[in-house]
DNA sequence: CATGAATGAGTATTCATTCAT
DNA sequence: CATGAATGAATACTCATTCAT
């Protein structure tokens, strides 16, 4: 049922290699890396239908039939990157999470780690806002999303009950934060031009103003 | 060039017909309003190269072909599709827009007016959202996209002259305005649940801490 | 059985209009030819396959309907053109043809007419040529072509009796001196050229000398 | 913008297979000559619009999608056969061509070289009669075909120079003369019985004395 | 293991034909 | 009678997937 293939030892999928992205040919036998990631570049220019197989083993510098060595299908390699990536994600943002802090601290280290995700895997940020929810995402793909909500879900709510964070839903809340999130980092994809780091501190602040009490 | 068919008298591209989405049958002879409504509702439920042609026709009501006397292609829909829908939101948005109230007000009325039409065109709202900068739109799409935006960044930037909004980069604060408007939106449409007044009331005046100076 | 179709009284297939191919318009209740004309042009450019039932309508100046209201089919139409057109050649050929004169006479008038026909009906006579033998002339086009066939080769059969013609296959010296003249025809459209009367006279010396005894 | 496609080493085009033509199987690795094979039975039976791609690839013995690793469209695909045909025919006529001898002896090698090749590639032959000049022929085609038109136009020209031909415009004599062969194969070929070797001398010794001076 | 040629089901699009007006 | 909008079967072409090498 597991939806990746056959090379036998196949290390964690939630200890995340260093992306290396931009890299065009395999070298060596990183060719699962070279296919992951070439797929992550297209799905993110074309669309999940709008790219070809063949196009991604191109890019990848292996052989088509390569593919179906490393993922059962198409779907299947969707699916791998979204885990890979949603994992990495939440490593950069829980790896040494300051649980303790308070509520103000603890936002702006949210804010702050998703930035250096964003910053430094841009395609991978939005390759998973452009797949979230997508027909083609299997069970334990949802499964690895709904993890992260809950756990966000829970700060928030206890965030409020101490007063500190304004009242309301907190599934509107959140969807508040991250989606002004999202929208800042599009704005700066658009201008095809990187944020510096005032830009988003001055972001967190605004952010922090929303939904503080 | 232009991307709409044959049928001889057809109305003004601005002048939009009350969608009425959700008929699933053709009546009478707004054969192009059933395709136009059936496309837009598969677009968001599976993309824009995950949709086939047929489907829309079914859903539509009507033959295949029939979809070729009104639009040269399945681009040639997606676009106008994207332009009615861009220019219904530019309608509803600015009709009759307060220019003269003060930024307080200008800000509500823009958050508001946006609310109304994401509540009463959530299909449509999304689709707009996902649609953004795709490779199949055309040049004209992109400019009623471009108009828009520039109309946006003149009123921000004149607000911040004014005081009234923090400094920053005027593309900053819209992305974040817009995004989380977004990411309200969206959150409501995954619990699959209707915002209510209160909420987007609240909703505003988060989003106008974030950014009043 | 027959392939044409309702309109009452059709005139004579045999009494043919004299063409008037050129019109573009339908005018008056002349439907019918000016269908006739705008598909034998549109089947000399394009092909049968190659050309489409509404373009023939357009060129005719009618609607794609009216075309089935004259004709049961496409394929009916083309061999009503082909039985139209051969029997228009045959009546320009062998009206008063003069039957009693010797094998010389014979051959120029048989040339001169053919070269009449050709240069009066130059489409006609090339639609003629790539008509010849496909799969979708029905039973009685095949019959018209076969009596203007035997009718030749007992012409040739008893010149050849009476020794005034080389010996051979009838066929054969038949196939050389219709090759021959569609050939010349040909040569000329190719330079989109007439011929004159006397590169007609010479052709026809040079294939008398072929097949004389 | 070549017509023929991505195989990487295709031998040159003018080194012709000896056809071999009336396989139905594709052999080993010779995908390609089946396809060209099949494809130009079918566009002779049922002619270029007529001939549906997935007809071709049945005849070949090969997955309709083989068709376009080797071809990039089916207009690609005619423009194939129509160079490979035409420069077999050159090959064929032309190689060791007698220069230098009289004109009744050059005259007696072109007419007997076009029969040989005639006989043993009759579709071929047809094939090219039927879709010469059409318009889905591209440049480069229309310049094979050229090619050879002038040749001859050179050797009509000289002959005529020297008062061995009939003096008349060049290219009515070639008409008439490539007429008369080509009515003579038809005439054969439609009585379904290859011509002998003393069918074609009677013909070449009719022809001949159709131009000589 | 890796490949890429081969495949056929699936896609966008066209077109002969019908039929309500 | 005449029309042309509507249709769906058919067409050219693409692409995920397989498998012989």
């Amino acid at each position: 049922m597991a939806s990746e293939a056959h090379p036998k030892a196949r290390p964690s999928q939630t200890r995340l290699s260093s992306p290396a992205i931009g890299t065009k040919r395999a070298a060596g036998g990183d060719k699962r890396e070279a296919i992951l990631d070439a797929a992550l570049e297209l799905f993110v220019e074309r669309g999940f239908f709008g790219t070809a197989v063949p196009e991604i083993a191109d890019r990848a510098g292996v052989g088509a039939g390569t593919i179906y060595r490393y993922f059962e299908s198409k779907e299947a390699l969707v699916n791998a990157i979204y885990r890979q990536q949603k994992l990495h994600f939440a490593n950069v943002v829980l790896d040494g999470f300051p649980r303790a802090a308070n509520t103000r601290e603890l936002f702006r280290q949210l804010w702050m780690r998703m930035a250096k995700f964003a910053t430094e895997n841009t395609n991978a940020f939005i390759f998973l806002e452009l797949h979230h929810h997508q027909r083609y995402l299997d069970d334990e793909s949802r499964a690895v999303e709904n993890r992260m909500l809950d756990l966000f879900t829970g700060v928030v709510t206890q965030a409020q009950a101490r007063g500190e964070l304004k009242l309301g839903p907190p599934r509107l809340l959140m969807g508040l934060v991250m989606g002004a999130f999202v929208g800042v980092t599009r704005s700066c994809v658009e201008i095809d031009q990187a944020l510096d780091s005032a830009d988003w501190k001055l972001a967190e602040q605004c952010i922090w103003e929303a939904v503080r009490s």
